[in-house]
DNA sequence: TAGATTGTTAATCGATTAACAATC
DNA sequence: TAGATTGTTAATCGATTAACAATC
């Protein structure tokens, strides 16, 4: 083990900051500061500073950071300066919806294999890119073939653990979970979950 | 100041514990242990005990959790024992997929209200509860008049910010942000983020 | 009773913040 | 140069874990 883990923690606030980099970049903004990147964010400027340093020195001192510089640092760090492949499982409502995102081609991905249990959905056409629905049957070949390591679960709950079993077991490394229910993949698969009603009673504790 | 107050984080954990509660009882168990739910959720047992440890003596010695009493007691802590209206923005794609979404009314949420500012979209029943959609000049009236605390935001990025702002204004005090955008509300009032593409990038490092 | 598991304490571990020398 | 802001260290703060007495 030559170097520290960064944590997990500080990985996952830079999408945050990524995004609100994409921001200022949209406004014109040239340059901004640790300070100015926290009072938006919420964040203080001290744990801006010290997440962005574990990475290089990305900023001047007297100065600040260089909007599409760090922009550009984040993506390659967080590998998001190419085209993630994704498969998709699950092609009802929440599915459809998913597929019709138009916010992942700008971010790193691209869903290009979707698959449902229903008959009457296979050979369907979805989302932005007109992706024909295949049956999950062959959702274990599909991302072999393609060497796909990125997946969505969309299924009902009861189908979910399955799905990412099937999803591990043929490669896919990082599964973003939207079905209501805590999923146990091998060590080596990241999860992350995406439930509203989670989000909504984190909240009514405090109301 | 009586009370020492409950870390955010613990709070963050009850909405995972109440939904692996739902299944453990739909599997027909009586009885549970922290040992138990920790191994599902990925969770140290010892963590469990901590966290539930803060609102009660919930279990028996010897024996664990009374799986239907423990839940019961986590939706009276978690103000989920009773329904919420939420006031629903954004009638698209996605907000589209959030009214159909089945999965809300039985944890203690009822989108009774939906806006957009898309003429076109007026006047249509949306959702299971075929929600009229009124136009988003009515939210702050709605509001008040309704006395919605809740609320969920499904715009595009940039009308996010004054989205939340009229909520908070009219009286809203949880807000669910789908918007791909950070928004600053006053003290108060509680945000939640939903982006998928935050969620898929912050597994895209280890890759 | 013997076995099991809780609730809780104390110790460990890790993350955040404050502060400031370096330097643009 | 004077002013501003970084990168980094040390101190603080908070969360997690290990361990075990209590007890069902």
């Amino acid at each position: 083990m030559a170097k520290r883990a960064i944590p997990d923690i500080m990985i996952g606030r830079l999408p945050v900051y990524l995004r609100a980099l994409s921001f200022l970049a949209l406004e014109g903004r040239q340059i901004t500061s640790s300070q100015e990147m926290g009072d938006r964010l919420g964040i203080s400027s001290a744990q801006i500073r010290k997440d962005l340093s574990h990475f290089g020195e990305f900023g001047k001192q007297g100065t600040g950071y260089d909007i599409m510089f760090l922009h550009d640092k984040l993506r390659q760090i967080l590998k998001v300066d190419r085209m993630w492949d994704v498969a998709l499982v699950g092609a009802g409502n929440l599915g459809k919806a998913i597929a019709d995102y138009g916010g992942f081609a700008g971010k790193g991905f691209l869903i290009t294999a979707v698959f449902d249990n229903d008959a009457a959905k296979i050979g369907m056409k979805m989302g932005i890119h007109d992706v024909t629905v295949q049956h999950v049957d062959e959702l274990a070949d599909t991302i072999k073939a393609r060497g796909i390591v990125v997946g969505i679960i969309a299924t009902p709950a009861h189908d979910a653990q399955g799905v990412a079993r099937v999803m591990a077991e043929a490669g896919v490394k990082a599964i973003l979970n939207y079905a209501p229910i805590t999923i146990t993949v091998p060590i080596g698969v990241r999860m992350q979950y995406i439930d509203p009603v989670v989000g909504l009673q984190r909240m009514t504790y405090y109301l």
